[in-house]
Order: C-alpha cells, then structure tokens, then sequence
DNA sequence: GATTGAACTGAACGTCCGTTCATATACTGT
DNA sequence: ACAGTATATGAACGGACGTTCAGTTCAATC
C-alpha cells in the first residue's frame, strides 16, 4: 500500500475503501474477512487497522460516501422548472448516477441490515431525505395538475423501485445504450404518472 | 422438536425451514448460524443434521419451496383473457402473493449471491421462466395495439422492480389496504403501458 | 418387559474470524 | 548520518464457525 505523509485521516483510507466495496458487493459484508479485503490490497490483515476503526466503519464509510456523492451530484444537476422537466431531470439523474456506480449502489441497498443502529439511523435519514426529493417533484406536479397520480407516496416509491432496479440487469456492452435506457425509463415513468 | 415415526424425508424439515427462514431473513444467510437455527427451533446444532444436509440446502430449500410454490399459485390464478386483462391478474396476484411471505421473497433476493454456482442455476432459471410470464403479457398486449411499449423486456423488468417493491415497505397496520395497494399500482402499472 | 431405531445431546474436530501488538522496516526532514 | 515517524509484518488472542459422532433417551412395536 501506498505510503503517505503525516498522520491518517479520521475515516477509512481510500485503497482500502475500494477493495471493500468490490468485496462486498460481490459477497456481501457478512461473507467477506478483513483477510480477503487485505489480500485484495496486497497487504497483511493487520495493516488495514492503520486506515480503517474496524470492519462496520467499513461498510458505514462506504455507504456514507455513496450518499454524499449523491446528494453532492444532485445539487449540480441543472433541474428544470416545470414538474414534468424536474421528473425527466430526476429520472436521468437517477439512472446515470447509478449506472456508474453500481457496486456502491448494490451495497446501500442489501447490506442495511449489516449497519449497527446507530449507523443505520444516519445512513436511513439520507436515503429518505433522497426519497424526499423525488416526492416533492410528484406533489408539485400533482398540485399543478400536471400529474394525475392514485398516491403520491405510493409512486415515489415504485419510481424509485423502478429506476433502482436498472442497476441489476444492465450491461454496459449490452443490447441498449444508458441514454436509450435512460429515454425508455423517462417515457414509462412519464406516463405512469400521466404527464 | 417433535418426535415421529419413520425416516424423515430428503429435503428439509419444515420446523427447521421456518427457523431458517426467519433468521435468514432478518439478518441474512452469512450472518446467522446454524446454532442460532437449532436454538430457533428449540434443539442442539448437532440435531439439526437430522433434517438438512448443511446449511446450504437450507438456503436452497428455500428458495426452490418459494419459487415452487409461486408458480402453483400462479397456475391456480384465473388470468381473463385480453393482455390487459391478463396484465391486472399479474399485476394484483404478484403483490398479493408477495405481502404473504415477506421473508421468503427477501431471502429469494437478497441471497442468491450466497447460492453454489449449480444451486444459482436451477433458481435462475425458475426466476426467468416466471418474468417470461409477464413479458408474454405485454408482447401479446403490444401486437394486439392494446399497450403502447417502447421495449417489451425493458418494461418487464421495469413492472418487475416496481411490484416487488412493495414488500419493502407494506406494513399490514399502515395507511393502505392490500386490496388499495393493489389498485394503485395497478392503476400505475396500466398508464406506465399506454393501456 | 425386551428390542428396536429415530431423535437428540454434548463434546470434539479443524478452521476461520476480527482485532491487537511487539517488532521490523522504510521513508522524511534535518 | 541520524532521529523520528509512518507503515507493515506475522504471530497471537479468544471466540465462533460448520460439521461429525459416540453415546443417551424414549416412544412404538412385539
């Protein structure tokens, strides 16, 4: 492993951070050892205690990272004004950023389980407040009449599902490219919600 | 756990099964031990081997149980006739059947990474002959001009992902009756394929 | 009441786990 | 060249893991 000057930083270094995301993602947290994660970086198990608290700070880091990348990504989009241009924005968005993420994205949605309370709290607060966004884009919408929607709750909920699932079954050298996915995604969620 | 008389069948035992299930739901197959399992059902570890041949085909046994039982069930349904007839049953018969074994369907995604590679196979493929079932529904619903699709396999794995999102989230004591959520997200579902 | 055999216990097996630490090595600044 | 610090090793820790098995218990059968 790399060596580096002064002291290291309170969270987990960033080699370290990359071995156990492709681990886990692989095996899931609770099959992966810190033994596998170290031959991963090409070091004993021992020295990964020079950049990591333990094994949860692992997984916490990972998670916490993946949803401030987000939220920092999000905030950059340039969104729209009407309802219906923030919804593409935000279905474009959500696939994209994905799509380029996939083993952090399948970390944060199968191994909340493996979170300690408390990390789970903090790491279930911004999940919902990302939820929240997309909420707020349907309620406008059906507030203004441009969306005709059965449950507003309900469908930030399918969308979400809808969008996520993307990232389980494409292939970047696949039949479809991520903007034709990303159209064909727009032109379901548009008319699911009858804009 | 109970006594009986006679050898005991070649798969696993349901009093083990149930055990299994719950925990494997709860905190995941890597994380629970068969310990905890035999002190689930009330035995020393030892005893379980009376009723598994190891852990593995606990995990197996599961999730061919539940894909068994999902396709009796759907066999059992009566479908109508027009695709979006057909696409209703589907649509109200995957949720129903889904909100009633919440930890089966949890188990059938989440582990099929911990799954030996000749185990995968046989589940993968249950798993695709039953999404085959819905993308027959929307082919024939879009040559006969009733939905509007821009990619039938796409939009099936779209209505997939959305469905089976409601186990996440569905609470018997919440806001919502099965029978309602069923008809929103039918409702969701119709207007997502131009029916 | 003796015999059978399934069901279960409790201990043991070898292995791996997360984590710690004394020690050794490599680098930086002087 | 040396001191000082950062980083790595490799062994060790207590404990848990999946699985096996000799021995025990006990309901059912004759």
């Amino acid at each position: 492993m790399a060596r580096k000057t002064g002291s290291h930083s309170e969270i987990t270094g960033p080699l370290v951070l990359n071995a156990a995301q492709t681990l886990f993602a692989r095996h899931g947290y609770a099959a992966v050892s810190m033994r596998q994660i170290a031959a991963e970086v090409g070091v004993q198990a021992g020295a990964l205690y020079n950049y990591t608290r333990d094994k949860q700070s692992l997984l916490f880091d990972l998670m916490k990272t993946h949803l401030d990348d987000l939220f920092a990504a999000w905030t950059a989009v340039d969104k729209g004004q009407t309802p219906t241009e923030r919804l593409e924005a935000f279905t474009r968005f959500h696939i994209a950023f994905h799509l380029d993420r996939p083993d952090a994205v399948f970390i944060a949605y199968m191994e909340l389980r493996n979170l300690e309370p408390q990390n789970f709290e903090v790491i279930e607060v911004l999940r919902k407040t990302y939820e929240t966004e997309l909420e707020n884009i349907l309620r406008d919408g059906k507030d203004s009449g441009e969306f005709t929607l059965p449950d507003t709750k309900l469908a930030t909920l399918a969308v979400i599902a809808m969008l996520t699932g993307v990232t389980t079954w494409y292939r970047d050298d696949g039949r479809l490219s991520r903007d034709r996915v990303e159209r064909i995604y727009w032109n379901m969620v548009r008319k699911a919600v009858g804009a």
